[in-house]
DNA sequence: CTGTTAGCGCTTTCAG
DNA sequence: CTGAAAGCGCTAACAG
């Protein structure tokens, strides 16, 4: 029923109006959730846009809001299925929210500020960031902004933005207390030579629990990157150092299944037998037939919840301090452990 | 040096003008690339702007070019890493374009129409869609609004819209040809139950080159979904069959690991002595160490230029002629062929 | 090269 | 509840 006007092009809400016999302000407030139009109005218009094909132009409409329904999400190592789910997990929550989210892949290495910059000239209405901590400066000038910023398991810092993370702390003690819980009396950290702020955390919670509850504090070994080949790495150096050593904690399931495809293509060490080893985020791999690799597990559904929550709160409550949200974690028993 | 002004919000082209002490026109040329500003002029917007922190609004700019840097990624699947990995060129070359990426995840089984209307809202310049095919409607409706359709990997449609494919016929026949001549008699083909359009022109290709070039067909064994699961279920209906089967065609890596994990399980089919087999897509899973699956390889970088190309080229001539661009795919040969 | 003027499409007071 | 009018921040034509 498309009644092409001799004027190409979009349909503007005067369009619509003038189908309606009614004003622009009408069809504005129609498509105005929650505002005050007589029903036999809003009939008309509804009736009179879908006629002409009429589309909102959000825009138009994020210019006098001065807010647009865009979020930035700044991500980087997306080799990794974890952050992957995140990501995803995040922009469904997001678009469920009416919400639409601009993705900024960034390097590993590079400072998120640039691209941060990029966002911020689409007016975004908040950054979520799960790449590297960006600098303070940047932070602060979001927040004068008005932009909230909500970082996804990333180190504190001194501005008044948001924070979501899952229990590190947690991860290292559980991963320590189960690998001496069955039996294991020397055990091993491997993570990479650089670590994250998480890696960090699980690290240090882990050599504290081992310390704390093992005669022989756990050995570390380490890999140059943060991936499935720094885990196979870090497993060679292990196993050429001929060190005694019969449990495993890797700091991300990525590694993990690096570790394990290292000592199994070695041979020495069959898993779980002689080597258990535990890693950590339960991405999809873990699950596989092929690895059945236990770890522990953080629910990116939550997660995601999460941090639209605090986006949400935070444009409800602009000034409020800065908040952090800590999400549980659990153990995943599969077949690498006893 | 940042000069706070008594009202607070964002910096806009006229706070600039006035400090500059020019016309806001003469900021606007400053940052629109290609417009004439005399050297001089430019310098003292530059400074001003950088003093007052300015930056272009976007979203004002869009409004009067009625285009918008903004350009939707409509994706499904995104547990294929082969996916991800699309999806992460994608952004990252459109946003070397200057361009902002809206990356909609869509269910796979979903029609992308609603989405793409979320996108059509925010005036975006293009869409790019790797998740199901979007019926005539949609593609009808965006050309005729003047944002050009971009279609990964899909089937052909009666829409002016540009598409981007690997070469699939070529990936079935490489794979069939590289099985024969590593010296399999009795070939099979793993697939899913409700194939894609690539899935569907591999598969075809597969069978009718077994068919031309050797004298037993190829069976073939279905798994419910297209994932790591539906290539184990396909491997398990295959190891019932109890049929001789000594080579295999994964349509997909991500079918193929899991078709591998479920044939080293089972024991009686050794990889590669007993059972060849091949997948496609090369996702960096099937380089690493546990699985150095030989597989028909896409590079998604190639595949990232030419569907920005595709875009930009359309801009460029908005009423050209539907174009399909398709790329080379090359056997990588690794430790499940002989 | 520069400033002035007139909108882009929408929302939002403010009277009626 | 409704319409008229003003303006969000920017760019594009046009004179100068």
């Amino acid at each position: 029923m498309k009644n092409d006007d001799d004027k190409a092009g979009p349909v503007t809400s005067l369009d619509v109006a003038k189908r309606a016999g009614v004003s622009r302000s009408a069809v504005s407030r129609t498509f105005t959730p929650g505002a005050s139009v007589a029903p036999e109005t809003r009939k008309k218009v509804l009736e009179a846009a879908k006629d002409l094909g009429y589309r909102v132009n959000q825009l138009a409409r994020s210019l006098t809001n001065k807010r647009s329904a865009l979020v930035g999400i700044v991500a980087a190592n997306l080799d990794n299925p974890f952050r992957v789910e995140q990501i995803e997990q995040i922009s469904r929550r997001l678009i469920e929210q009416n919400f639409r989210p601009i993705l900024m892949p960034a390097e590993a290495s590079e400072d998120p500020s640039h691209v941060i910059g990029l966002l911020l000239e689409y007016s975004v209405s908040g950054v979520i960031v799960t790449s590297d901590t960006p600098p303070q400066a940047i932070c602060q000038e979001c927040v004068s902004l008005g932009v909230p910023v909500v970082l996804v398991n990333k180190r504190d810092i001194d501005a008044p933005v948001d924070r979501v993370l899952m229990d590190n702390e947690n991860c290292g003690r559980i991963a320590a207390e189960t690998l001496l819980r069955q039996g294991c009396r020397q055990l091993a950290l491997i993570t990479s030579q650089s670590p994250s702020f998480s890696l960090e955390v699980r690290q240090t919670a882990f050599l504290q629990t081992v310390a704390d509850q093992c005669e022989r504090p756990a050995r570390v070994f380490t890999g140059r990157f943060q991936n499935y080949e720094g885990g196979a790495e870090a497993v060679h150096h292990l196993l050429q150092s001929d060190q005694v050593c019969d449990g495993i904690f890797c700091v991300t399931d990525y590694m993990a299944l690096g570790a394990l495809d290292a000592l199994r293509m070695d041979g020495r060490k069959p898993v779980p037998k002689l080597m258990q080893i535990i890693g950590c985020d339960d991405i999809r791999q873990a699950a596989w037939q092929g690895y059945g690799l236990t770890t522990i597990r953080q629910d990116t559904q939550k997660l995601a919840d999460a941090v639209v929550a605090a986006l949400l709160t935070r444009f409800a409550n602009p000034d409020a301090p800065a908040t952090t949200r800590i999400l549980p974690v659990s153990l995943i028993e599969r077949s690498t452990t006893l």
